[in-house]
DNA sequence: CATCGATATCGATATATATTGATATCGATA
DNA sequence: TATCGATATCAATATATATCGATATCGATG
């Protein structure tokens, strides 16, 4: 399945319905989104100094095992929201702006109809 | 559990680390976005004309049955996306803009850092 | 090439959730 | 008040998911 892409031409939530293969498309970036470890996540790679945080910056951060982080890491980059890149021993998670404009737009209101 | 007001003083993702609990707080709403029928109960009733929907409407827009349109209406006004009114036999759900703009704040991405 | 540290995958398990049929509630009305 | 239509709740079930220990992979280094 690949990551995203669904994203690219929606319009508003409000302004018509979502057909049903719009929605299953969102609703994998929101399920991933749906998580407070994956959330915290995010917020840590995005505001880690350069923009990226190593695997080991986010053992470290949690009181989880070393699999669990690896899980949600795995389930943020399939949904298109983080990507990673190996350097020596070392994978440096990143954040995806791009999916979350997408998510924001989707989510923002007119200034009423 | 309250609806919501965990994101009332949340800043983007992106710029500093979430704790736990404001994570606690947005990742409920999240997991009820993430959910293909949520999504688009979403938007059927945000793009209705008026900007509500009764339940009756949602019901004779999915292949699914009412007990289960009624559970998912009940998820999304748990986290504070949908508050009903009932006038007459009928239930009407309307959206609320404040926990989507919310939502979509938390998302924004900063011009880049 | 043997080893070590960092990360990913696998298998198992416990918990959560989506769905449904049956039933309860609630407002309107005869 | 008996009944009917609209909606919510309940109980049960099947599926999904979060978590972990064990293990595999992969790059670096001796």
């Amino acid at each position: 399945m690949e990551p995203l892409e669904l994203l690219e031409c929606s319009s508003p939530l409000t302004r018509e319905p979502l057909d049903g293969e719009q929605a299953a498309g969102v609703a994998r970036v929101f399920k991933a989104l749906g998580d407070p470890v994956r959330l915290r996540i995010l917020s840590i790679v995005a505001s880690h100094q350069g923009g990226e945080a190593c695997v080991c910056d986010l053992t470290a951060a949690f009181d989880l095992s070393q699999p669990t982080i690896s899980h949600h890491l795995k389930v943020l980059k399939e949904v298109g929201l983080l990507t990673s890149e190996r350097r020596a021993s070392w994978v440096y998670y990143r954040i995806v702006p791009e999916t979350l404009a997408e998510l924001s737009g989707l989510l923002s209101v007119p200034v009423t109809v």
